[in-house]
DNA sequence: TCAAAAGTGTTATCCTTACACCCATGT
DNA sequence: ACATGGGTGTAAGGATAACACTTTTGA
């Protein structure tokens, strides 16, 4: 039973980003609680596959099944990337797909934000749970100035890889790893989640590029378990590579349209709406800076209603003025950085 | 002979750019000279089934098949997005598809540039020719001003189709015509050329609006022949709606990101660089703030050669530093107006 | 009274925008 | 000489980045 000529099959996978505790967390489910019941490490993105006989649109479609998987429903949700790459596309079993071994998957990926930043269920449908994406991308978090694992670990590794190589690729490798991880006076440029993955996928130092080899040579090597904490957790999967895609996406996003609002409750402080932008971001703001810019911005407006739950002084509530949306969808927010290196 | 459950045909639909003459212009094809030797209004984007069994990434194949309908060799490419709607589907025929009527088709659009401005082929292969965007998008071209079609014909059925409704679905029409098309001190963005084609799709203004309606209601209409000049060539199945996303795509780009020089030559002088930017963004550009921009950013080295064809003075030439894609691929060229409104 | 968080003021510097103006060539 | 396009100087105004500082609460 072999599929017809030039068909495939769609998986739709989604990265659903919240705000926990002023934290950015990210939707996983384990497939294998939903299926074999056998435990597993690795977790994935909530995805399922498209039937063109009943989905009018793609995104009719993941939100009936983010909804199925985790009892969530969407907010704002874009299309990010397809994936076809072969050999690193999603395994049938992952899609729970009728045709084991028939035919070729191609990843229709999509970002979804949530609202609310209070009284998310930490763990809502069958298996699925809110994890924070620093769990997945260590290095990507730079709030606390640079993360040691980058120097400690990362950038040793990504070292011996461009050494082995002749002397040309190798410099081409060093000029890469340079840029990338703000190396020798070269700045961190938060938006180059995809890039930093996708070197360290190459450089056989992500998990799932082991597995993904093993399995091109036939052997049906299983979802990786074990990973050294410096290197993040792995997906099944190309799920890190969606999420990195992701991740990146909505750190460009935020400077040109108003998107983190759509990660905000109604009303909220103008110190966790940046914390927020912190939290996705992973950079530093500088507090002054990022208030004068937000106000310039004129996307929010004051309420002369104060929350005394900060700690401190209480602070003035804002809302975002959503009608700008139809007149003005091309602001955002600025990132005022503290600490210049 | 049904398709498998779960199961579609992917087409492969590709925007390539050039520049000839200082004008941009975009590869099309003739779908019918290349098939039914019916003469045809309407032109398509060069575009492909994506064959699962022998393609490995969807940028080889496209690179195949445009080398095969064009003779072209594409330099640089990047996906732009993946159309899946329902009813807004390529028709198989226009994909030479073998299975009438079977499956639902999935576009995928990408975006690609081809360098060297002098000696483009007028017509390339069976049916392939170059055609200027302002063709399709009249209204994108502001170069010389506001084009008048935007007041003469425009924006008053535009407001006819807003006025036809119900009173609050009228007000927010109004607030998008306003904002997309820079009425009432508004400015122009010429980003947003999807949004717009996508408002003169929906107010029915667009060619293949009512072909895609009488399609829905299963009289089987052809490709629209006859056009209102003001509201721009139709295309086949929805590829005006991936070229309006890949230009809007590029005019973005060109910001952020150096992919201008992805269009001139090996060497160009500032004021070739700086009409091929007005030529994409389709907006006037102060000239001397624009050099002065440029050399600000060190993406371009002066050679001290002269070019003397030019008319008057000799222009210095300028080559791209390419070798900085690797430490600094996130820079572009910003847009120092002329004429603020 | 002190810690913690909110919020204000001020300054040097850089970039943007807008002017006016000079330079080198062909006809 | 003058038209044409190439190229420079300079100054106002706004945005950014970096300071230090005040205000209002709870413990």
């Amino acid at each position: 039973m072999s599929p017809m000529t030039g068909q495939v099959i769609i998986g739709l996978s989604t990265v659903v980003v919240a705000i926990r505790d002023h934290e950015a967390v990210v939707l996983t489910v384990r497939p294998d609680d939903l299926r074999t019941h056998r435990a597993s490490a690795a977790p994935g993105l909530p995805s399922g596959p498209f039937d063109p006989d009943h989905d009018r649109t793609f995104e009719l479609a993941l939100r009936a099944f983010v909804t199925a998987q985790a009892g969530i429903e969407l907010g704002y949700a874009e299309q990010i990337y397809t994936f076809g790459d072969k050999g690193r596309d999603a395994p049938l079993a992952d899609l729970g797909g009728s045709a084991p071994g028939a035919g070729r998957i191609v990843s229709v990926g999509y970002l979804a934000l949530t609202p609310g930043t209070a009284d998310l269920p930490e763990a809502t449908g069958a298996g699925a749970l809110w994890s924070p994406w620093t769990r997945f991308f260590p290095w990507e978090d730079w709030r606390e100035g640079r993360p040691e694992v980058i120097d400690s670990v990362i950038v040793p590794d990504l070292e011996r890889w461009a050494a082995a190589a002749d002397p040309v690729t190798a410099e081409a490798r060093r000029s890469r790893i340079r840029g990338l991880f703000a190396l020798d006076g070269a700045r961190w440029n938060e938006e180059r989640v995809l890039e930093r993955y996708e070197l360290l996928y190459e450089a056989g130092l992500a998990a799932e590029a082991a597995r993904d080899r093993s399995r091109a040579l036939g052997t049906d090597a299983p979802e990786p378990e074990g990973f050294h904490p410096a290197l993040g957790q792995p997906m099944i999967s190309d799920h890190r590579r969606i999420l990195a895609t992701g991740l990146g996406r909505l750190r460009g996003k935020l400077k040109y349209r108003p998107v983190i609002f759509e990660l905000m409750g109604q009303t909220f402080t103008l110190s966790s709406l940046q914390r927020t932008v912190e939290a996705v971001s992973g950079v530093a703001l500088h507090k002054q800076n990022f208030r004068r810019m937000v106000e310039r911005t004129d996307l929010v407006e004051g309420l002369a209603v104060f929350d005394a739950e900060t700690g401190g002084r209480p602070a003035e509530l804002f809302r975002f003025r959503r009608e700008l949306l139809l007149t003005r969808p091309a602001t955002g927010l600025a990132l005022p950085m503290l600490r210049e290196g």
